[in-house]
RNA sequence: GCCCGCUUGGUGUAGAGGUUAUCAUGCAGGAUUGUCAUUCCUGCGACCCGGGUUCAAUUCCCGGAGUGGGCGCCA
């Protein structure tokens, strides 16, 4: 049923009363016993009204939750009693009332009762801002809702309990992963997001114009992370936007999504794998545990379920992770039919074939050198079964999809400058960033995480969009 | 960028070369009700744009626009 919105505040929050109401629509329901025959205003969303007679019923919405607010004409006037009566589904209303036990509901016999709840009597009712009718889209409507007529309607499409379930739940991931990392001694950064040079070779970016100056947006954190490092931080992490002008369009691309950061000194890729997969750990294992981040998984589920979808399971993932080796990955996609070879980047259709031992987390550590980046550290002598050079760089799939790409940085100046020469990049270009390794720099690695990829797995959703407010794509910046 | 599909009331859908274009949801009005996905009655509201074929096109063909899926690339 979708009015069971599990959105009740947790007792550690707290609500202070503002110049609207003197409760949220959550405590009228946790604190419900104690605030009987009290008055008190709250205000919210008319999700519903029932009722054309002496009598009415407003179901009222709030950040919080839902409660009921009964109207009779004796106590609130025949006028503002008209007035509810005839308004609009999502109007924002105030109303003022006493508290008062909720009659309960009848139930077929051999049914339980449902725990008491609690109504708002009303004495009299603002109308704060009436909702033009119809609604672009119905918020507590069962029909099926296309995703780019929800994207042009977002606010009304978050408040749809399921997707602001989503949104709730964004944040408990963010706030779980930094939670970790800070006992792993990490420290929270941010590098600029606007910047002179082409990140990482010079292609795919927004360009912008900086006062007289061509610009760029960032497409990731990755140098000035380093140069943390060289400058000592020693552990570092940042959520931040990054920007890539890439013409994709798929269900898991966007040209503005929010990278996970770290750099963690006196690191090896080994080292920063085990970090990123406590963390993840320590997510699931989170969101599996706490109790309003279940209800958010409740309240998504009690939504599939309308629209016959499974529900979904939060599976906390076993430590270790599988590590499958990038020679070991190729020798398998050959074994099951797959056309590759040794040096090829793994397409979807490979990671298929994979995902088919390992459909959820598994690293994929040890890619060829000629398929990471110039920052990516080697160890010479380690090569791969064709005796090409083998990188410290890694991948981390959840099935078919890669949800991040990390490893150990090249942190010896005459190799960084060799690599860069290699791969057609000019070392004159990234002085600022060469510079930071000719007076000393620790061995590092680390990792950048898509948190909207991290999203998708733990609530299922098909499209990355979904888990982005306002996502940018290649046909949609606006809203 | 390439390949494939789709476009019908506010939302989501069914459907046929020709009669009043289906259903759900919604909206408006009414009856009933301390309701709780209320129920019942009445009404409202749609074939993406341009061209072509045809006696007749919302339906078939071509083009455009929008949109969805797959791929490349990546997080």
């Amino acid at each position: 049923m979708l009015h069971v919105l599990h959105r009740n505040p947790p007792a550690m929050t707290t609500w202070v009363p503002t110049a609207y109401r003197t409760h949220t629509l959550g405590e009228i329901q946790t604190l419900g016993a104690d605030l009987i025959d009290q008055t008190v205003t709250v205000a919210g969303f008319m999700e519903a009204n029932r009722g054309k007679g002496a009598i009415c019923f407003v179901d009222l919405r709030d950040g919080t939750g839902t409660t009921q607010i009964f109207l009779k004409a004796d106590n609130i006037g025949p006028e503002s009693l008209d007035v509810v009566q005839r308004m609009t589904r999502e109007s924002t209303l105030q109303f003022t009332g006493t508290v008062s036990l909720k009659r309960p509901p009848k139930v077929k016999e051999g049914e339980p009762t449902p725990p008491p709840a609690y109504e708002v009597l009303a004495t009299a009712v603002e109308v704060i801002a009436r909702a033009e009718a119809p609604l672009p889209l119905g918020v507590t409507d069962t029909v099926n809702v296309e995703l780019d007529t929800r994207l042009d309607n977002r606010f009304l499409d978050l408040r749809r309990a399921h997707v602001n379930a989503m949104f709730r739940l964004r944040g408990k991931v963010l706030q779980f992963g930094r939670q970790h990392l800070i006992t792993e001694g990490f420290i929270e950064t941010h590098t600029p997001k606007i910047v002179a040079t082409a990140t990482e070779g010079g292609t795919d970016l927004f360009p912008m114009q900086y006062f007289e100056t061509p610009a760029y947006l960032n497409q990731s954190p990755q140098l000035f992370k380093q140069l943390c490092m060289s400058g000592g931080l020693e552990r570092v992490f940042e959520i931040g936007p990054a920007f890539r002008a890439e013409k994709h369009d798929t269900y898991r691309h966007l040209n503005e999504f929010i990278s996970f950061d770290i750099e963690c000194s006196w690191a090896n890729d080994d080292d920063v794998m085990g970090v990123l997969e406590r963390m993840l750990h320590h997510i699931w294992k989170s969101v599996a545990e706490e109790e309003e981040s279940q209800g958010l998984i409740a309240t998504i589920n009690a939504y599939r379920a309308t629209q016959e979808e499974e529900a979904i399971e939060v599976i906390v993932p076993e430590l270790p992770f599988p590590r499958m080796e990038y020679c070991d990955a190729i020798r398998i996609i050959k074994e099951k039919g797959g056309t590759i070879e040794w040096g090829d980047d793994i397409d979807a259709e490979n990671s298929d074939l994979l995902a088919e031992d390992l459909p959820q987390f598994y690293f994929l550590p040890r890619w060829p050198m000629s398929l990471k980046p110039f920052y990516i550290h080697h160890v010479e002598g380690e090569q791969g079964s064709t005796d090409e050079q083998l990188s410290r760089g890694f991948d981390l799939n959840f099935g078919r999809d890669e949800m991040t790409s990390g490893g150990q940085r090249e942190h010896r100046i005459e190799v960084l400058i060799d690599n860069l020469k290699k791969m057609e990049l000019d070392p004159e270009e990234f002085e600022f960033y060469v510079a930071g390794f000719r007076h000393g720099v620790p061995p590092h690695a680390g990792w950048g995480l898509g948190v909207e990829r991290i999203l998708m797995k733990l609530t299922g959703a098909k499209n990355v969009r979904e888990t982005v407010l306002f996502p940018r794509d290649r046909k949609r910046f606006c809203p």
